[in-house]
DNA sequence: TGTACATCAGTGAACGCGCGTTCACTGATGTAC
DNA sequence: TGTACATCAGTGAACGCGCGTTCACTGATGTAC
């Protein structure tokens, strides 16, 4: 179907709510965010949507499952571009941090937990669960190597996995609520901080190549 | 002025309303907040309030102002009952999430940067700079341990700073929004990851004792 | 000690607003024959 | 190839709601004389 061609149907509606709603998430963020606005941003009646989706918290899930599947995606080139354990820790990590910096509107609704935690919504929570897979990978890795005979779920690996998830997630929301205030270049800072935190001195050089 | 008399005049309205509204803030968050209600609940006419406040977002300022005052007590009492740099740093750390882990929905009211950022609420950014005092303190401290020709703002300097705060804000953050899953008891877990990223091993025996 | 009066804290009715959602509908599409 | 009809995507008027905020007011308080 023709885009220029205006017809009494759409098309892809759905398609185009979800992204011109996540225009207006990242631009205003949730508070400004009404699906009068979208519908008319789209060129369509405000009830239109409601062919699509049951209610406003439906296109909530949308969109984050939308976020989800693009940092997914930016996730798993930078585990592709890199075989070195470290560097790939550490790349992996900045994917996810350029993630937030370039939409943090989207990212905080991504981690708002009021839709996150329903678990009506199967499609997020798949989207979510591959979007941390290749870190999950990591910390695994990480975790056999430095002691071949843990148990898979002992609070030595636990810490392991949650001191990278939370490294990582403070500094996003600190980039994202302004915290960080540098002369020097954020990219070359968070690298470093990354970097430094992630050294993990107990590895042999032998060790790090994956 | 006697509590129990029921006078026209409140005697601490001010006082009455902050107190409600943290209360409420810590029951529903900030999505179910309204002004009538805190009206209601406090049992004063909806408009009685703007002899205090000029609107809506002064007071939220208020909230938060109380969240880091309580939030400074409580760092403080860390950082006082512990003289090894190590133990103070955990302690204080511990403190954060301890407020965090009780106080989730006004710790998000706290850090929410649409107040946060308002340069007009100097007492909020007081009692903000107050809070964080300690564990500043803390990390200039181990900064100078570490390399005491270090210029103040190097590169170095900053990724120290920023790496403890991003970890204890990161923690916080998936506490919060229930990311941490686990059978282990929580706090912990919490003492254990904090301790193992904050070992410092440059440090030696002697330099710890502060 | 008593009175006049300025001050100011709290009232209650009312405003306009934007919102999510419902409802009965209409126009377009695709398919069976 | 043409027609009847079921399906379903999009319409537009309307709903009720809770909200923040305004306004002219009233009742209580404290102070000057």
């Amino acid at each position: 179907m023709g885009r220029a061609k205006l017809t009494y149907h759409h098309g892809d509606l759905k398609g185009a709510l979800i992204s011109v709603a996540t225009e207006m998430i990242a631009a205003e963020g949730q508070a400004g965010f009404s699906l009068r606005k979208i519908a008319q941003q789209v060129g369509v009646s405000q009830t239109a949507l409601y062919r699509h989706f049951a209610n406003k918290e439906e296109l909530f899930a949308a969109i984050a499952e939308q976020g989800f599947l693009r940092l997914s995606e930016k996730s798993q080139q930078a585990f592709d571009n890199h075989s070195d354990l470290i560097e790939r820790t550490i790349e992996v990590g900045m994917a996810y941090l350029d993630f937030a910096a370039e939409n943090p509107n989207l990212y905080r609704l991504m981690f708002d937990s009021s839709i996150a935690d329903n678990q009506r919504y199967t499609a997020l929570a798949d989207a979510r669960r591959q979007a941390f897979k290749y870190s999950a990978l990591n910390s695994a890795a990480l975790r056999r190597l430095r002691d071949p005979d843990a148990e898979p779920d002992s609070l030595q690996a636990e810490s392991t996995k949650i001191l990278s998830q939370a490294l990582v997630h403070g500094l996003a929301s600190l980039m994202i609520e302004g915290m960080i205030h540098s002369r020097v270049e954020r990219k070359e800072l968070m690298r470093k901080t990354l970097s430094e935190s992630l050294r993990f001195p107990w590895l042999t050089e032998s060790e790090r190549q994956v």
